[in-house]
DNA sequence: CACTAAGATGAGTGAAAACTCATCTTTATG
DNA sequence: CATAAAGATGAGTTTTCACTCATCTTAGTG
């Protein structure tokens, strides 16, 4: 929900956490920058099992560097999955305004399981990192824009109201993870999505 | 359950292979299960990235043991992914002689995601036993069972025409991923899956 | 019971990957 | 420009694990 700053590209990443404790050097932010959407890269393609020295290889640094940004390889998970959930909740923002309220949930879901078709991340980590990061302040806010988005899709009658959030999330992650191992093409995932989409409606057309 | 043989606690293994080239001395076949078994406890807890070793410990065998009848961790993951589709086969089989043709698809599902939500083996190996898997005869079946359940859903108007297999299989696979890692509880995955079944029914009520 | 081949054993091997640290390099400040 | 501290480096170190093999044990047959 937060409305952070700029760039809704992806990888201009605006750095916007409040916690700065410590002045970075140059180079040393440059350095944790590469090293992050490397990562990204990296575990995209192969997945959370792939190895630190192919993230520092594709960074174009050392390891060591690598470890001193991030102290151990769950430390690195966990910063690339907040930079996600950040992303999309700058995306959920977006759609939370949106004066279709209705479609919004179903819109945010679709785009999610796409991001998750591409990208093992996503899904993956929320494997990998697991239940910590359940409770993360990040998973946090992204469940919250969910429930809003829910919310609203229900006050427009759009969808039942007996769905609750739980089961929402509880689909989406299921479905990401699907999307990945089956390796889904378009048709597949729209027709499946429609399904879903299909049981969260309300029954007869409208309220 | 299954119209093999017996015990549906999940020890005792049919052997139902048609494959049989070597008659197994007397302690090879008991250690055969013994460790077919384990495996599936300690993968069912741990998932399959488990030691081989801890699955040797459980069984009470040695390490060259287990190698000695599966000779890569991978046939091990295989063989007891063959023994659940095996099972699940069977329970399909009955579920497919019913009488209420357009509930069996539900039945099955919610036992499996019921399975899965208990084991993380069924899931956890479909993925890490990955593509290859995927061809392979016991995965075929299953495909087959299901295909079946569908047809006869449909031709009773329980779901709805347009509804294909590979949508089925993908909210199958997906939900059961779900199950997992979202540490799902029964209620939550009674209405997770009312959502999706609701999504399958034909709009109507009725044909 | 003797005997042999099938089977079991478990220390050992090698590879892969996470993580460390002594040493060198770069940035920022006076 | 000098200098000190922050940062980068990458060759180890350690751990974990799949897998092997020389040796011992046991089941089945005459």
């Amino acid at each position: 929900m937060t409305p952070t700053n700029s760039s809704p590209g992806g990888t201009g990443d605006p750095t916007g956490d409040p916690g700065d404790a410590k002045p970075l050097r140059a180079d040393a932010q440059r350095n944790r920058e590469r090293i992050l959407a490397a990562a990204e890269a990296v575990f995209a393609e192969k997945g959370p099992s792939a190895s630190t020295e192919e993230v520092a290889a594709r960074a174009g640094v050392a390891i060591g560097t690598v470890f001193k940004h991030f102290p151990t390889k769950q430390a690195l998970l966990q910063a690339i999955m907040k930079g996600l959930l950040g992303r999309l909740d700058g995306e959920m923002a977006e759609l939370a305004a949106d004066d279709a309220p209705g479609e919004a949930l179903f819109t945010f879901v679709t785009r999610m399981v796409e991001q998750a078709a591409r990208k093992r991340t996503v899904v993956g980590l929320l494997a990998e990192t697991g239940v910590d990061l359940q409770v993360a302040s990040s998973v946090r806010m992204l469940r919250e824009g969910i429930e809003t988005l829910l919310a609203r899709s229900q006050e427009a009658g759009a969808v039942r109201e007996d769905v609750r959030l739980d089961e929402v999330i509880a689909l989406l992650t299921g479905i990401c993870q699907g999307a990945l191992h089956a390796g889904w093409d378009g048709d597949l995932q729209r027709r499946t999505l429609a399904i879903v989409f299909a049981g969260l409606r309300t029954p007869e057309g409208r309220r």
